[in-house]
DNA sequence: TTCTTGGT
C-alpha cells in the first residue's frame, strides 16, 4: 500500500461555501502510517465583492480591516497555489482527510477551485484520490466506544464533538506557535486524534478506511443483507437496521435503503397514496436515501444490537425481512418510482456561484484554462473571451478584474462594480455577507462570541471602519 | 417525538 494522507483545514470569511472566502490553508501530507512528510500553509487577502461573518472573524481571530491590507497572495494567487500542492501531494493518489472536511471544507475548495478556473474541481475524489472525514468516525466511535475518547455532553447527555473540546479534553499536544482555529494547528490535531481512533478503534477506523472508496457502500450493501446506519439529528445518533432496496436512477452512488424496523410483509399490499405516506413519516419511515458519495461508513448487522429495538427483533427477524426486500423485485421498483415521483423541483440557480454544478468543463475548455493562466496578464482577457462555457467567462473577468484591473475593457469593469455594488447594498436578507447583513449579525455574533466588554467595543468598531471603508467604495 | 451537529 502506498496511501498518503493530505489533512487538511481551511479557515473562511463565513459558513457560507458560494459568497464567503478562504482567508488560511492549513494542511500536512503524511505517508500511511502518519508520519509527516510536508506541510503547507497558505495565507489570502479578501477579493473585492466578499465580505464576512462577523462570528468567522471572531473565531479565527482576524482582523476585519486586515483581511485587505495585508501582504498575502490575492485570491486566485493563493487558489493556484494550493491547487498546485494539492495536485502534487496527491500524485500518484492521496486521501484527503479532515474534520468535518465533507461538509465543509470540501465544498469551499471546489468553488475557491471553481471561481478562479482550476481544471480540475473534483481533485479530491478523482485520479484515484479519495476522502474521509474524521468528525464522522469520531461520531461512530462516540456511539460504539464511548470509553474510548473523552467527550463533553450537553445538557441532553449527547457527547459535544467540536474539536477545540475534544482536542483538551483528550490532552492531545501539538507542538506549533498557533492556537485551536489556526488551519495548520487544527491539521495537526486533526491528524493526532486520527492516529488516537486508529489505534484505539480499529474496527470502525478500517470501516471508515473501506468507505472512503465511492465503490464500498454498494458492495457492502449486497454482501450485508442486514447492515447497521447510523445517523444523525443534530447530535442525536439513531442506530438502524437496514437492507437495500436499490440504486437511485440518475443519482450516481445513491440508494434507496430500508429501515428493518419496520416488517415488510404488512406493506405490500398497500396503495401508492398509503406506501408513500410510510416512506415520508417522519422517523418513522420506512425508507430513506443512503448518499454513498461522501464517505460514509456503514457497519456489519452486529452494530444495530446496540439499540435494544434491534434485539427485541431479533437477527432472524431482521434477515427474514431483508430476504423479503430483496426477492420482491416489484415492490423494489414501486418504492424506488415513488421516491423518485415524489422528488422536489429545485428552481434553476441564477448567480453564478450557484451554477457549479451545472456541467463539467470540456477539454477544450480546461485546456483554455491552463492557457489563460500561463498568458501574461494582458493577454488573459483576450483569452477568457475563447471559453465555450459562458460560465468561464464571466469567472475570468473577476479574476482579472483583482489581478490586472487596468486591463479588462471599460465596459466590463463597470458591469462587475455595479454587480458588487448592489451586492454591497443588498438586504439584510442577501445571500452574502451585504453591509446590512453584516450589521444584522453583529449585535448578536459580539454578544455570543465575546465574553469581555473591552474586546467587544474593539471588534465592533473594526467591523464599522471596514464597512465605512468599503461604503465608500461601494455605497 | 421532530430535536439540526459541526465547520467559519
Amino acid at each position: 500500500m502506498s496511501d498518503q494522507f493530505i489533512f487538511w483545514d481551511l479557515e473562511t470569511t463565513g459558513r457560507n461555501d458560494k459568497y464567503d472566502q478562504i482567508t488560511q490553508v492549513g494542511a500536512v501530507l503524511t505517508d500511511k502510517n502518519f508520519e509527516v512528510k510536508d506541510k503547507l500553509e497558505i495565507h489570502s487577502k479578501l477579493r473585492e465583492g466578499k465580505w464576512f461573518e462577523p462570528g468567522a472573524l471572531i473565531t479565527t481571530g482576524v482582523d476585519p480591516i486586515n483581511l485587505f491590507k495585508n501582504n498575502y497572495p490575492n485570491y486566485y494567487e493563493a487558489s493556484a497555489q494550493l491547487y498546485e500542492t494539492f495536485q502534487q501531494w496527491s500524485s500518484p493518489s492521496a486521501i484527503f482527510i479532515g474534520f468535518n472536511n465533507i461538509n465543509f471544507d470540501e465544498p469551499f475548495l471546489r468553488q475557491a477551485l471553481y471561481q478562479n478556473l482550476m481544471p480540475e474541481l473534483y481533485m479530491t475524489v478523482t485520479s484515484n484520490n479519495t476522502r474521509m472525514d474524521v468528525f464522522e468516525i469520531l461520531r461512530l466511535v462516540s456511539v460504539y466506544s464511548p470509553e474510548h475518547i473523552k467527550f463533553n455532553q450537553d445538557d441532553q447527555g449527547y457527547p459535544i464533538l467540536k474539536l477545540d473540546q475534544i482536542f483538551k479534553l483528550n490532552n492531545i499536544s501539538i507542538s506549533y506557535e498557533a492556537g485551536p482555529h489556526d488551519a495548520v494547528f487544527d491539521s495537526l490535531v486533526t491528524l493526532e486524534l486520527n492516529k488516537i481512533l486508529s489505534i484505539r478503534c480499529p474496527q470502525i477506523w478500517n470501516a471508515a478506511y473501506d468507505f472512503r472508496l465511492r465503490e464500498t457502500p454498494k458492495k457492502f450493501m449486497i454482501s450485508n443483507s442486514v447492515f447497521t446506519n447510523t445517523t444523525f439529528w443534530g447530535r442525536r445518533p439513531t442506530i438502524k437496521a437496514q437492507t437495500l432496496i436499490g440504486g437511485i436512477p440518475g443519482k450516481n452512488h445513491h440508494y434507496l435503503v430500508y429501515n428493518l424496523l419496520f416488517d415488510p410483509k404488512k406493506l405490500q399490499d398497500l396503495d401508492d397514496k398509503e406506501l408513500l405516506k410510510k416512506m415520508n413519516d417522519g422517523a418513522k419511515r420506512i425508507c430513506e436515501v443512503f448518499d454513498g458519495s461522501k464517505s460514509k461508513t456503514l457497519l456489519s448487522e452486529s452494530y444495530c444490537f446496540k439499540d435494544n429495538k434491534f434485539a427485541e427483533i431479533g437477527i432472524d427477524e431482521l434477515r427474514l425481512r431483508a430476504n423479503f426486500i430483496k426477492t420482491n423485485e416489484k415492490f423494489c421498483s414501486r418504492l424506488i418510482q415513488l421516491h423518485l415521483d415524489n422528488q422536489k423541483q429545485w428552481p434553476e440557480p441564477f448567480n453564478i456561484e450557484e451554477r457549479i454544478f451545472e456541467s463539467f468543463p470540456s477539454p477544450q475548455d480546461k485546456k483554455l484554462m491552463i492557457e489563460f493562466h500561463t498568458a501574461p496578464n494582458t493577454r488573459k482577457y483576450e483569452v477568457s473571451k475563447l471559453f465555450k462555457d459562458e460560465r468561464y467567462k464571466e469567472l475570468a473577468v473577476r479574476i482579472i478584474y483583482e489581478i490586472a484591473p487596468q486591463t479588462l475593457p471599460e465596459q466590463e469593469r463597470r458591469n462587475y462594480e455595479l454587480e458588487i455594488q448592489e451586492r454591497f447594498n443588498d438586504d439584510d436578507k442577501s445571500k452574502w455577507n451585504s453591509k446590512n447583513r453584516i450589521l444584522a449579525s453583529l449585535e448578536t455574533d459580539l454578544e455570543k462570541m465575546i465574553e469581555d466588554e473591552n474586546e467587544r467595543v474593539q471588534f465592533k468598531q473594526r467591523v464599522i471602519t471596514f464597512l465605512n471603508n468599503e461604503s465608500a467604495k461601494w455605497g
